[in-house]
DNA sequence: CGCCACCCCAACTTCTGCTTATGATTCGTC
DNA sequence: GACGAATCATAAGCAGAAGTTGGGGTGGCG
């Protein structure tokens, strides 16, 4: 097997014509070049240069070589040309797999700055809630996962049990949850509702995480709600709510997108609140391209701080 | 730039899914492929693997990479093979230039095992007389000159003047000359003629160094041959000595393959000879194809002795 | 004829790269 | 659930490679 670095000075020595051409050409000092060039000819078994005079005259196997050095550093410099545009961000892929309400707000937010800035990067963007999400990029299926969980909840962490430990958690923003009421409800004149007033309302639940953690915050309240409905489709909760169905508890991440016309988001007492986060393969953090995901994920996220 | 040897290990490592499987493919230790990978990810600055439990996972970096390998590896391996033919005289051209009388005998009887043997081996043949040959081989024109040269002649050496210390002198053979006369010639009973008794006969002469060499021998011997005729086609020698113009010096080896029906050869006391050499660059002597020709033609030669 | 450029050679020095040894982690299995 | 096999990471040690320095020979040119 050739050495490339033999193939790149013999490359050097026959267009400049003279060892110390190559050497003062690729930073050595002419005995290097000999040296090599020795190498390479032993490696061959044939010699490559015959001496002429003051200059080099190629053997037969010296043009041979010549010719192939061309395409083998083509290819090398190829090679080198596409990795290197992926480390410096004019290319490369990620792959993103986050819950709707983030699609809706974080996403595009981080991805417009991001495509204007490094109009080389491509992302694929992929729905998934909470438990799956971190379950493909386990399985290799994406690059960021986007997930949010309950504080205080052991069995409720965006990943089952505790966060795996190849997994690094990067916290993005604490969303705030609100009360969904009707409008011209009696409560909806207050600024922020305490939830001890509302043990005898009824109940629409949304997704399964989060219906259990709003069962267990109910329970530390000292009431269990009457829960009439469960459905994870946000505009569905604020289309029953809106008819008087019921009430229910939603994400501040949600409304900044979404509000129907005939229901209001107020305070809730005492503060509820879950922890929108991205999970990434530690390995996965020394990667460009990903970083800089992390890093314009990071700021959408700072600019929408209290929300 | 790359590290052959890095993409090579990189692919082996691609291929057989595993740094140890790859490190006992290649004859390393496993220690030495995490070394020789952690070195190729610094030298792309991007990371190339993503740990994934037992088994690793190309980064999208490594796909590009992997594909890069396998076309970098096949060029290296294309030269590779390329010159191997070369050096195991699968392949190989040689270049000889020689007078006429070795293109006639001494050149294709060395050509017809050479061939045989060595089926893929190239050669070409320029012909030329001895002063011209060898400025030829100086200048790169042809890899092997075949030339001779006369005895105690020092401006008359194959070369003109010594030879180049760069050049080697590979002697074939010792070409005896001998005296051409006309069938029916009073001398052409004796088995050998004395110069000494052909100082009153017209002369026809070769070559312009074989006529200096005649003249300067003719001198030592006491006298001035008379020399009616010159021309360096041996053919024309033949048919004017036939036809009683006069007679001529010829050397055997002329005389092996080519005789006019009505002259005859003599051997002629004291001893004339020519010295048949082969001269190479010395550098040349380890291409193997100009060796194995510079063989098969010493063996020739020794099959020629006495000629 | 002397100078300059080029290359070879030998010795020294530095450093890269491989091996050995050990520890950590994961997967399969009893 | 725990042990065993396999894999990769890390650290230390060593040998060989590769480069630099210094000196010499040679061809070409002013």
């Amino acid at each position: 097997m050739f050495d490339s670095r033999h193939i790149r000075t013999f490359h050097e020595v026959v267009g400049s014509g003279s060892y110390s051409a190559a050497a003062r050409a690729l930073g050595y000092t002419q005995p290097a070049i000999t040296q090599q060039m020795k190498a390479l000819e032993r490696t061959v078994g044939v010699p490559l240069f015959i001496r002429a005079g003051r200059g080099l005259r190629l053997t037969e196997a010296g043009e041979a070589l010549a010719r192939h050095a061309e395409v083998i550093l083509g290819s090398l410099s190829a090679a080198q040309q596409q990795l290197s545009a992926l480390s410096r961000l004019r290319a490369g892929r990620v792959r993103i797999c986050a819950f709707p309400s983030a699609n809706a707000t974080l996403i595009p937010e981080a991805m417009a700055r991001l495509l204007a800035e490094h109009p080389g990067v491509r992302v694929e963007l992929l729905e998934a809630e909470p438990p799956e999400s971190v379950q493909r990029l386990l399985r290799g299926e994406c690059d960021i996962a986007l997930a949010f969980g309950y504080p205080g909840a052991p069995g409720q962490q965006a990943a089952e049990g505790q966060t795996p430990p190849e997994l690094v958690e990067i916290p993005l923003l604490e969303d705030q949850l609100t009360v969904l009421l009707p409008v011209g409800h009696p409560l909806a004149r207050r600024h922020a509702v305490r939830l001890s007033d509302l043990t005898e309302e009824r109940w629409i639940a949304g997704c399964p995480r989060c219906r259990a953690n709003f069962l267990q915050v109910c329970a530390e309240e000292g009431f269990a709600p009457d829960v009439v409905f469960t459905t994870d489709d946000n505009l569905a909760v604020q289309s029953l709510v809106a008819a008087g169905v019921g009430i229910a508890l939603m994400p501040t991440l949600v409304l900044s997108f979404m509000s129907h016309r005939k229901v209001t988001g107020r305070l809730v007492e005492p503060h509820l609140r879950r922890k929108v986060s991205a999970y990434v393969l530690r390995e996965h953090l020394r990667v460009p391209a990903t970083a800089l995901v992390l890093d314009e994920l990071r700021s959408a996220a700072a600019a929408r701080v209290g929300c």
